[in-house]
DNA sequence: TTTTTCAATAATGTCGACATTATTAAATTA
DNA sequence: TAATTTAATAATGTCGACATTATTGAAAAA
């Protein structure tokens, strides 16, 4: 993306969209004007369009003038997010098994691949893993054609993201689970391929859910 | 909802999102900056920061130094809403069948009679009518329990809203057609009391769709 | 006449100043 | 000393001015 072209606006809620899901303005943090202006360099307008912008997305909160915090989290809301991303990833499954054609089914099987290459490689980077992951997921439901389901799936992520990483920076995933994660990939892949809807659709539930428990124990 | 305590952001944007469904300012319609400001009383930055929200909410986009737009409908984008609204509907009532009580049970049946007494009776308001309506389907997936589908929902719903009165602003609804709605609200909320889930969720999904057509023939 | 160039106009986007409101700290009272 | 009031300080929220960019329309060239 050509950043260039976008205004400050923008640029400034991109910036902070990052900042917040990478932790740097942890859950709860005052969102204070004068000190955004100071870390963007930019005036007041385009920080006030940016967090109105991040309070229509939940991840910044606000009050009439008590100012703006970053979004708190919560187990409570780290499992209704999670449990409403793994329904829906299901329901995008379901419809790409249901829509998805030859071109889909050729996604999956490369995006599989540099998955499963990478996972079974020597020194795995973790950024490089999650990007590869990330696209093997994708892959799967890009067949479900439907705009709207596949941005309430990306708005859903993201949110989680911010849970993910809290406990990542802290927890390296260790090789046993790396495998088991990767036989669920494998297992994912030919229930799709072979068209078994239902199946499918209750094993990516599950997998989807699998880190709640884990993050739950390193929540803050 | 006390408005005196909102800033002027706030009501700005509850105004213009009232505006845009209500189809003041139609679907592709430019909004300009001056012309919001003379309309509603304001300076700049309150209506730049709502514009900024409807953008996050899909109801505008904008184009860096071009300005702001109504989004525009399609009707692509009318049978992607209803149908992503009919499928999270269909979830949110499959778990509100798993998870609902005594409580839920009884503000169904309550909605229900509010719904079944006043589409018997002579002189029927639309108005009223959609209240009671929205609020016998709030009832059914009320024991669901999750905020972030709930929010999905909602948000859905809004969108929907805009297609909806695109053409109820022409069509009065017929008495037969009425009817037969109403006849699958009783059986929606029989299946539902007696927890028969798949049936159930079946038949909304179904109830959902079946006014795209009718509004598909009616778009500009 | 059609196309291109260029100036005039109008709109957007950004900024800093100012008014309003909340918070903090000091001073007064019980 | 503790509680309450009051003054000070600091932050938010709004506005209009200004710089930047797009659009329009007239003039010149093909």
């Amino acid at each position: 993306m050509d950043t260039s072209k976008q205004n400050t606006a923008s640029k400034i809620l991109d910036a902070l969209t990052s900042d917040i899901i990478q932790g740097v303005f942890p859950p709860g943090e005052k969102l204070q004007i004068k000190t955004l202006k100071d870390r963007y360099k930019v005036g007041t307008s385009p920080i006030r369009e940016a967090l109105s912008q991040l309070i229509a997305k939940d991840l910044v909160v606000s009050e009439n003038q008590k100012g703006f915090y970053v979004s708190n989290i919560s187990i409570d809301d780290l499992t209704d997010i999670y449990q409403a991303r793994s329904k829906i990833e299901g329901l995008c499954l379901d419809m790409a098994i249901k829509k998805g054609g030859d071109f889909w089914e050729s996604k999956i099987i490369a995006a599989s691949h540099l998955l499963a290459k990478y996972s079974k490689s020597e020194n795995i980077d973790m950024g490089e893993w999650q990007n590869r992951h990330f696209s093997f997921h994708e892959a799967l439901v890009s067949g479900c054609n439907s705009p709207r389901l596949f941005q309430i799936r990306q708005s859903l992520y993201e949110k989680s993201t911010r849970y993910r990483n809290l406990w990542l920076q802290e927890n390296v995933t260790n090789y046993e689970r790396l495998q088991a994660n990767q036989n669920e990939h494998v297992a994912l892949m030919v229930l799709v391929l072979e068209r078994d809807s239902i199946p499918a659709q209750k094993l990516i539930e599950a997998h989807i859910m699998t880190p709640v428990e884990i993050i739950k124990k390193n929540l803050p």
